[in-house]
DNA sequence: TCAAAAGTGTTTGGTTTACACCCATGA
DNA sequence: TCATGGGTGTAAACCAAACACTTTTGA
C-alpha cells in the first residue's frame, strides 16, 4: 500500500469511527541536558514539523484518546497528561486538513465526509526523557525532540499551541508534580533547579532554591552521589511521592 | 408551530449547520445580595434545570459561539468570558440528547444525523447582575438566577460543570478582573469584600482587605456614599480600569 | 438611644531575597 | 594544581495575619 492509499484508508476510518471535526494535539515536554524539549514529528517527504496528534473515537473519552496518542508516540503509559485549551478559531485547520488537501488531493477526494474545519483540544504531557522511545506515525518520517527555544517552523497553529502549553506549564509549576514527571527517578538538586529555571525562564539563587525545596520535605536524599562529571559530585535525591502529593494538594506553593 | 415541531426544526438546523457532536455550556456568574449566583434555564414543561448552552456554527469560532449564547441569554455584549474545560467523557450527554430522546422521540426521529454522544466546552462568564435580563430560549419555560450554594437538581453533568467553573474562578481570582465584571460600576469596599469572601468561601479581615485593595491603586474613591441602609454609610468606589489592567498584567496578586 | 456595619494602624511572625566562601572532583 | 560547579548560613526587607475601638446611621 503506498502512502496515498494508506492516508485514504486512514481518513476513511477517521471519518467513520471518530468524532468529526475534532482533533487533539499533544505537547510532550521532556527535559534533557538543561533544556526543555518538545517531541515533534516530521511530515513524510517534507521538512515540515508538527505536534503528535490524533482523533477521538466516538466511544472513547477525550482524555483516553490523548493517553492513546501519547502511548503510541512515546511508548509510555500512565503519563502525566493535562488538557489545557480548546483551539476553536474558525480559520484553524488541522494538519491532516489544508496541508493534505494541497499536497494529496487524491486522498482527500475519497475522504468525502471530511469536515470543512477542525477544532483541536490541546494536551500537554510531562515525561521522563530517558524513558521515551520517540515513534513516528505512518504519516511521518521521523519523530524527535526539539529544544523548546529553538523550534523548526511548524505546520498550522502548532507554534501557538506550544506557546499556550508553555504558558500553562509556567502557571502550573507550583501546583503540578512537574519535577516528578520530567526528571528520572534519581536526580540532583541542581538538576531540579535547572528545570525550574528553564520553565520559568529566569535564574534562581542556588542557596534559596536548596533551602526551599528541602524545607517542603518532598525529597529524600540518597546515599549515592552523581559521579563521572568534573567538579564536586552532588547528592542524588528521590521524590517522596506521598509527601509531594500532600504538599501539592494542600496548596503549598513552590515558587510564584 | 408546536414545541416538538420547533425542536425538530432546531435539531435539523443544528445537524446541518453546526459542528456535530460538540456543544458548549456557559456558567454565567452574577453577584447579588452577598451571594454568588448562576443563571439557569428550566426545561419546558418540567422541573429540570440546566445551564444555558448551544452549538457552534461550522463557520464560527468557538469563542464567538460562546459570546452569542451569552448575548442571547443575558442581553449583554462584550462580557467577560473564559473557556475553562472541555468535558469529553465517553458517557457524557448533552441536554438535547438523552433527555429529549426519552421525552420526545418524535423530534429525534427526524433529526437523523444526530450524533451518539456530545462533548461540551465549558465557558464561564462574569456579569453585572443588575444589567442582565435573563431570557429563556425556546426550549425553556424560564430563566433565572440561583444561589450557587443552593442549586436545584441539574440535568446531566451540569452540576459537575458548575463545580469545575467555581474551582477555576477561585484559582483565577487573583489574575482575572473578577471584581470589575461582577459588580456594578459603583460599589463599596465591603461589597467587594463580600464578593471575595463568597468566591473564596472564607471570611476575610476587613482591615487587611481594605489595606490591600487600596494599596493596589486600582480603585478611585468617589465623593458619594451608599445611603439608605441603616448603619454608617460607606464610600462608593469605581475601578480605575487602566491601573487595574496594568496590575493584572504585571502579575500582582490580590490574594492567595 | 441602640444595634450593627464602616472605617482605621500597629505589632508580630513568617517568607523571600540578597549575598560569599570553602569543598570536591576530573581534567 | 586548576577550573568549575556543589554545598551551605545569616541578615535585611517585605508581606501577611492578628487584633479593638470609634463613628455613623436608621430604626
Amino acid at each position: 500500500m503506498n502512502f496515498v492509499e494508506q492516508l485514504t484508508t486512514y481518513f476513511q476510518t477517521v471519518a467513520d469511527e471518530c468524532i468529526p471535526g475534532v482533533s487533539l494535539d499533544c505537547v510532550i515536554f521532556g527535559f534533557h541536558d538543561t533544556r526543555l524539549k518538545v517531541l515533534l514529528l516530521r511530515w513524510k517527504g517534507t521538512n515540515e514539523w508538527c505536534l503528535p496528534g490524533g482523533f477521538i473515537y466516538k466511544t472513547e473519552s477525550v482524555n483516553d484518546a490523548a493517553g492513546r496518542v501519547l502511548r503510541e508516540r512515546t511508548g509510555l503509559d500512565q503519563l502525566f497528561l493535562q488538557q489545557f485549551y480548546l483551539f476553536g478559531d474558525a480559520v484553524r485547520y488541522d494538519r491532516v486538513d489544508t496541508w493534505a488537501r494541497q499536497k494529496m488531493p487524491l486522498a482527500f477526494n475519497s475522504a468525502d465526509k471530511w469536515p470543512e474545519r477542525t477544532i483541536s483540544v490541546g494536551y500537554y504531557a510531562l515525561v521522563d526523557y530517558t524513558k521515551v522511545t520517540p515513534t513516528a506515525d505512518f504519516m511521518s518520517d521521523e519523530s524527535c525532540w526539539w529544544d523548546v527555544n529553538d523550534l523548526p517552523s511548524l505546520l498550522y497553529d502548532h507554534q501557538q499551541i506550544i506557546d499556550v502549553a508553555l504558558k500553562t506549564l509556567r502557571l502550573q509549576l507550583n501546583w503540578q508534580p512537574i519535577g516528578m514527571n520530567l526528571l528520572p527517578e534519581k536526580f540532583t538538586i541542581p538538576e531540579l533547579q535547572r528545570l525550574y529555571e528553564v520553565v520559568l525562564d529566569r535564574p534562581l539563587d542556588a542557596r534559596n532554591f536548596h533551602k526551599k525545596i528541602t524545607s517542603l520535605s518532598i525529597l529524600t536524599r540518597l546515599d549515592e552521589r552523581r559521579t563521572g562529571m568534573a567538579h564536586k559530585s552532588p547528592y542524588l535525591y528521590q521524590f517522596d511521592e506521598m509527601n509531594y502529593k500532600k504538599a501539592l494538594v494542600s496548596g503549598n506553593l513552590i515558587f510564584v
